[in-house]
DNA sequence: ATGAAAGCGCTAACAC
DNA sequence: GTGTTAGCGCTTTCAT
């Protein structure tokens, strides 16, 4: 008795278990159930017209009958497009990332793309490799975030692609569409922010040096100190994390300039910084003011809370998306969007 | 003059933009280049031996002198194997996440395999939905992260698919291998803690109803608190973020039943009744001692830094997909791991 | 509006 | 040790 439930159960468990895989549905079943040839099911299916109402209904409802699935694989070896888009960022545990993240995504989704993603992690020549890396899974084009290559490289290395679009770099029309942040202008309220505080000795951690989203945010705070008649203090690079922005923090502090607000790269460096003051009995916002940029969730959960720049990061990750899709159906025709950053006043300033 | 520029450079753009596409290198281009049969080429390339050491050193210097790279579409196509891993996370923006997919994403390339990375977001429903889609694109196997669903539906869902993994959930060895905390036990020596810090009146904010490793948990806290002779308090359940924490954290407080301690399903539910017990002009960890899990990289940073349960979240990553490749090469054979969480004594307690 | 034939690039199975 | 044949499932092209 044991013996024979034993099987039953073992017979059962196979064929739900490989159900899917062993008896897998072609086209050639479909057009078989529905009495047509395994064209007009492609046809049908991939929407391109030509099929009468009523041969379109015994189609779909013989594919759905047969809980048919078309073969990614058969599809891409013909038309040589995946479906796909190759998504590179720095580092996914930076929390900047995963809100792009979610927005690449769900436009992705919506047009029926799926996101392939890469970690960057170490140096730029990873960035290179990573993106040629795509290449090999056929990706129909590729987003690269905060890209740190040179852009000789960088175009370089993009150039294979068939579209590609980077947030936060620019990049010639025919190279890559752009997403933009416009961290110069908001650099520039920043400073004027701090400014309305009165405070009048700004200090600089600049983040790191090969980041073009940096640069552009120290143009913004020199413009700026400089229509009111301030002098820009010389930027400290460092690490894009905690753990960087601390010890930029301490090494600015050692220095003993003076200085009454900090105006930091991004969010991390500006909580390694707000330790290091804590670390120092510097009090956050009495003695010394900060800012930062991103606006990761835990700027708000820091106490005091912290003052920084929104960067609008699923939107960034939506129009993306959708610019590359565009560029792969046009011919890279669109070139980019600029979204404004919003100063997010909380506690630290 | 200036035309024949322009069209230079036109022509010079398309050959270096389309270089890989147009001009695609084919195995049977490697194979006349290099002397030899498509098939040589093949086997050579795939190590599947069978080839003499000359032979093979041609087929690879012409490979890579012609920058062949092998179409994944044709050789899925043949061999059914996508060399790509599903990993169903709840939402990549919660910071528990992130570190366990850049263990996952090491050992897969590592190993040759690409991850291809789904949110869940909204339901549970949406969960099956998702485990489903995977099978369209025909990965290899899926991993899942803090599964939802109830038991029936899951092992439904995970069923059609080749090889399964679970992360933080169970599951018969037939049906999934598993990566589990050993919630239940990090769960006691929280209790534990508490409780040689002289604390009595334990009060829990236990997280998702449906959380598999919520449950584990409470069966910890409780059988704990029972050994040191404390009655178990009704949990409270709630959101895994901060805003449910808080609003968890809230309603206890309304009741007044005069607790001491709070240990909290995951670190940001534990930031969130600490904003509440600040709203509330509770001092932490004087007059409330907090605790929570998973040590994401705030729980370190807030003030006063957040004690919790460490989960070894890259490890976890890393594991998952180890198994995952066993259980695709023997048939389901390996069954699972316990990783046992570490308790990070920090300011609120 | 529908179908037939061909072939995308690769590898498993079978020669030699 | 190496080559030949065939075919994976789909869609493009051309015919009807």
């Amino acid at each position: 008795m044991c013996d024979i439930v034993t099987i039953y159960l073992q017979r059962d468990e196979h064929l739900t278990r490989h159900k899917d895989f062993e008896s897998k549905t072609t086209i050639a079943d479909v057009a078989r159930a529905a009495g047509v040839s395994p064209m007009t099911v492609s046809r049908v299916l991939n929407g391109h017209g030509g099929a009468s109402a009523e041969t379109s209904e015994r189609v779909v409802s013989a594919a759905s009958a047969l809980n048919y699935r078309p073969n990614p694989f058969a599809r891409g070896l013909r038309s040589d497009r995946s479906r796909t888009i190759g998504f590179l960022v720095p580092d996914i545990t930076n929390p900047f990332f995963p809100e792009i993240i979610r927005g690449a995504e769900d436009a992705a989704n919506a047009a029926g793309y799926n996101l392939l993603l890469s970690n960057v992690v170490e140096s730029s020549k990873r960035e290179a490799e990573l993106i040629d890396a795509f290449l090999l899974h056929r990706v129909d084009g590729i987003i690269v975030c905060s890209a740190r290559l040179p852009d000789a490289a960088l175009h370089k290395a993009l150039s294979p692609h068939r579209a590609a679009v980077l947030i936060n770099r620019e990049a010639p029309k025919d190279v890559a569409g752009t997403i933009m942040t416009d961290y110069e202008h908001g650099a520039s309220r920043a400073i004027n922010h701090l400014v309305a505080r009165g405070r009048r000795k700004i200090a600089i951690i600049a983040g790191p040096r090969n980041s073009y989203g940096g640069k552009c945010r120290l143009i913004g705070i020199g413009k700026t100190l400089a229509e009111h008649g301030l002098q820009a203090p010389e930027p400290i690079y460092c690490d894009p994390t905690v753990a960087g922005g601390r010890i930029a923090a301490e090494e600015l502090l050692a220095a003993k300039s003076g200085f009454d607000a900090l105006v930091c790269y991004n969010d991390l460096n500006a909580i390694g910084a707000m330790k290091a003051c804590r670390a120092a009995g510097i009090t956050v916002p009495q003695q010394m003011a900060l800012v930062g940029f991103d606006d990761i969730p835990i700027a708000e959960l820091m106490s005091p809370a912290l003052t920084t720049l929104r960067v609008h990061k699923r939107e960034m990750g939506e129009a993306a998306v959708r610019l590359l899709l565009s560029r792969i159906v046009t011919k890279n025709k669109q070139h980019g969007v600029v979204i404004e950053p919003e100063l997010m006043v909380r506690e630290t300033t």
